[in-house]
DNA sequence: GGTTGTGAATACATTCACAGCA
DNA sequence: TGCTGTGAATGTATTCACAACC
């Protein structure tokens, strides 16, 4: 279904792809308020962001507006959802099945997105054979059948920090190509594996600075 | 205390202030363990990244290496806590106590490094004045006079999307100076304030861009 | 020798501005 | 006319490379 006119450039900036998802999520909430087409322009308004910086960034994927008029949502949103390769399911495990992780498996965001957690583990034995939810927690050592067996490619870590580089590194090995981390540490990780970090400390601390001197 | 010589350039990129919390944490535990002093090539080692870079963020604030040694880390961490506002203690409240809101007040992480959760709020009136651990759940309309007396400068916002705006909104009239928002939406703020969004979806969405054509 | 702090150079990201098209 | 797509221009961030110093 490619078209053959369309260029794609070989790198695309890592800014853009970060952003690819917001495009997509306010898309979506205009096509279900019906609306069918839009322009760089509103859409910018929308994000608070500049009409050219949405061009620009679209322009590395193709070409999917129409001039004088604006993007079709219906088609810019597909577009999108097969760019970022969310067009299909995802399998994740939770690694972790503590406080923190018991909310990331309650949290109700993941599913309609795509994202199953099917699987979860965790070191304490005490904690084996348990359910959560629809899912039982698995010993750490049955990691590598288990990731195989249900084509697990997301991992979910919410254990310490001081554990986390050792989770890390054992999802790695068994073959998981990305990492949703909540550990408050970043790991190391190969260049080929991609992770993100969730960390609302690091993000509170980088707000106060802005605060330290009001009132 | 301010030092007498130190250039302070008027303005710091924001990339820099993200980076600094992570500095910060990073010489923390360097000091839990024992050491005295450290090289910026040391410091890219164990952050991954050029020690150009973190020299060049630093020198944004002051002086703080001596050459041909490093960075004394008490001292440094002790500046970069004062330059970051987290030297001292603050007070945040969290607007909705659904399962998210919930789990935030759960969240052990955030007390240790100064940040309290004194006071929650939820709009269904079925929750109020239930207690969650040693706080209760106040209405909305007591936000006002809730803020002010408890001197509460920060906003932790776990509403549904539809609703984000508007609490965003309240809180900012009422004197909120920084929102840490877990809605997978970004409302709108006025340039003063500080907002930072916590969207895991959003991260897996730009995940699987790399993930999508491996295997 | 070893390491900082920093201008200069490079690399990267955003915005401008306009040709081209519906 | 109204809007896209995109090279060119501008603005920002990172890295280099070296004088200054311990």
């Amino acid at each position: 279904m490619l078209k053959s006119t369309q260029t794609i450039h070989s790198e695309v900036p890592e800014v853009v792809v970060l952003r690819l998802p917001i495009y997509a999520r306010v898309l979506n909430q205009l096509m279900e308020d019906g609306i069918d087409v839009i322009s760089s322009q509103q859409l910018g308004d929308l994000l608070q962001m500049t009409p050219a910086q949405i061009r620009k960034d679209l322009s590395y994927f193709g070409r999917f507006g129409k001039q004088g008029r604006g993007y079709n949502i219906t088609f810019l949103l597909d577009e999108l959802r097969q760019i970022l390769g969310i067009n299909r399911g995802w399998r994740a495990c939770l690694i972790g099945v503590g406080r923190l992780g018991r909310a990331i498996i309650n949290y109700p965001g993941f599913s309609p997105e795509g994202f199953e957690i099917v699987a979860a583990f965790d070191s304490d034995s005490k904690r084996h054979a348990t359910m959560l939810g629809n899912i039982s927690v698995n010993s750490m050592e049955s990691l590598p059948k288990v990731l195989k067996e249900r084509n697990i490619t997301i991992g979910i870590v919410a254990v310490p920090a001081i554990q986390a580089q050792m989770v890390v590194d054992a999802l790695i090995t068994h073959g998981i190509q990305g990492i949703l981390n909540y550990a408050p540490v970043a790991p190391h990780v190969p260049a080929h594996i991609i992770m993100r970090n969730i960390d609302p400390v690091l993000s509170l601390q980088s707000m106060t600075f802005y605060m330290k001197d009001n009132l």
